[in-house]
DNA sequence: ATCATAATTAACAAATTGACGAACTCAAGT
DNA sequence: ACTTGAGTTCGTCAATTTGTTAATTATGAT
C-alpha cells in the first residue's frame, strides 16, 4: 500500500511538466516544512527548494525516490494518517451516488425522466415502484472486491446505474452472479449492448435501459424524486 | 488514459529495486527492439542498453520520461493496442488469476516452486524471465470466444496455467492458432498428456509443464512472486 | 518595528549523467 | 560456415546534477 503511494507520487512527479512544483505539492500534503524535509534527507533546505524551483531540470530517480520514501516513511512514523487517507478515498469511488426514496416511483417514471430507452422488461413490470438507486462505475464494481455488499442500499426493489459500459455484458453477468438482483439496471453511454446483456436480463426479469445522459445530469434529475 | 499510464510506468520504474529491467520489461512489453527505441528517441541503441543494465545508479527524471512518452507514442501510432489492452480488464470467468510482475522470473523458478514438471522444453528458454501468469479454465477459455484477447495481461511474457485439462490437446491447439503466444504453459492436475500437446509446444518453443497441485495452491505460491 | 521562521537565490567543487563509437558476445537463419 | 540482428561492455568527455555555504527576501506573529 505504501510502495503503490509512493510509485504514484514518483510517477506523477516524473511526468507533470513541472516536476518541482508537483513536489511541492506532495510535501505539503505531508505537511513538511523545506527545512523539515531537508533533515529527513540530511540535506541542507536550499536544495528542496532547488529542486522545487526548477533550477535543476532533469533530478535523478534516485533523488525523486529519496524524497517521495522519505515523505511516507514520516507520515507512517506520525501514524500514518496521510498515506492511508489517500487510499480511503480511492476504495470507495465505484461508486458514485446512492440514495434511497422516501415514496416509491414507478419504474416507467424513472425511465420518461432519464430519456431512457428499455432494451428489454415486460411492460408489467413498468409500474412497479422502486425506493432508490445505485450509481456506480462497472469496471471499478467488479474489480474493486466486495462492492456488490455495497451496492444495495436499504432495498433491492432500486435501479442500479453502470457507468463506462463497454458492451455491457460482464455489469448484467455480476448481476446473474449474485444473489440479490435490482428491479432496473440502466447503462450509461454504453458503446454498444451485446445480445447477452438483454438475454441475461431477460432470464432475471430485470427491466434493461440504456440512457445517453452522463452521471450529473442524471444525478440532477433524481434529486427531484422523492 | 495515455497520461495515466506513462505516470504508472514512470512510478514503477522509478520505484523498482532494479530500474533498468523495469525499463526493458515495458520495452518488451511494447514490442520494441532496443534499436526501434533508440531511433525513437534520436539516441544510439548502446545508451539504451546502458540504462536497461543499470550503468547509471540515477538516471534524470527527464531521461525516464522521454523513454515512457517514446513508447506510448509509439503504440499510439500503431493504433494504441497495447496503451488499451492496459486498461481492457474486461471480466471473464474463464479466467482464475491473473497477474503481472514487477520484476522477470526466470521460468526455472516459477516451475520449481509450483513443483512442475517439465513435457517439453530446452534447457536454454528455461533462464528466460516471464512478467506475469493467467489461470484460466480450459473448457471455458475455448467455449467462450473472445477469452484469448483477455489472456495476455501487460505481457505476453507470461505462463498460462490450464485447470480441466483432459489431455491438453485442445489447449495447445488453441494457442497454436493464437497470434501472441506465451512462453509457459501450464496443466493443472491433466488426465493424461496427448502426444500432440508436447509436439505443439515443441514447434511453438513454448515450455510445457504439467503440476500435480490445484489453482489455489498455485495462486498462494505465485502471491511470494514479486 | 522587530524577531523568528520559511523560502529563495547565487557561487562553487566534486561527482555523475547522457551520449557516442567501437569492439564484442550470442542466437537465429540461409 | 557465414551473416545478420539484437544486445552488451567500456573508454571518453562535455554538460548536469548534487550538495555546501552564505546572503537575501518573504511571511507572519508579538
Amino acid at each position: 500500500m505504501q510502495k503503490q503511494l509512493t510509485r504514484r507520487m514518483a510517477g506523477e512527479i516524473v511526468i507533470s511538466e513541472k516536476p518541482g512544483d508537483t513536489l511541492k505539492k506532495w510535501r505539503t500534503i505531508f505537511k513538511l516544512s523545506q527545512k523539515n524535509l531537508a533533515s529527513l534527507l540530511n540535506v541542507k533546505p536550499s536544495v528542496v527548494c532547488d529542486f522545487e524551483k526548477g533550477r535543476r531540470a532533469s533530478p535523478g530517480i534516485g533523488t525523486v525516490r529519496k524524497f517521495v520514501e522519505a515523505m511516507v516513511e514520516y507520515d507512517k512514523a506520525q501514524g500514518g494518517k496521510i498515506v492511508s487517507s489517500m487510499f480511503a478515498k480511492d476504495n470507495n469511488n465505484a461508486v458514485y451516488d446512492i440514495r434511497e426514496f422516501n415514496t416509491g416511483t414507478a419504474i416507467s417514471k424513472l425511465i420518461r425522466d432519464i430519456d431512457g430507452e428499455i432494451l428489454s422488461g415486460n411492460k408489467d413490470i413498468l409500474e412497479r415502484p422502486i425506493y432508490g438507486y445505485t450509481i456506480v462505475d462497472s469496471l471499478k464494481a467488479i474489480t474493486t472486491f466486495n462492492v456488490f455488499g455495497d451496492l444495495y442500499g436499504w432495498s433491492n426493489e432500486r435501479a442500479i446505474f453502470f457507468s463506462g459500459v463497454h458492451y455491457g455484458r460482464s455489469p448484467m453477468i455480476a448481476i446473474r452472479a449474485h444473489p440479490v438482483k435490482p428491479r432496473v439496471v440502466i447503462y450509461i453511454k454504453p458503446k454498444t449492448i451485446d445480445k447477452l446483456a438483454t438475454k441475461l436480463a431477460e432470464m432475471e426479469r430485470i427491466v434493461l435501459v440504456k440512457t445517453e445522459l452522463d452521471e450529473e445530469e442524471i444525478v440532477t434529475i433524481l434529486k427531484k424524486f422523492n
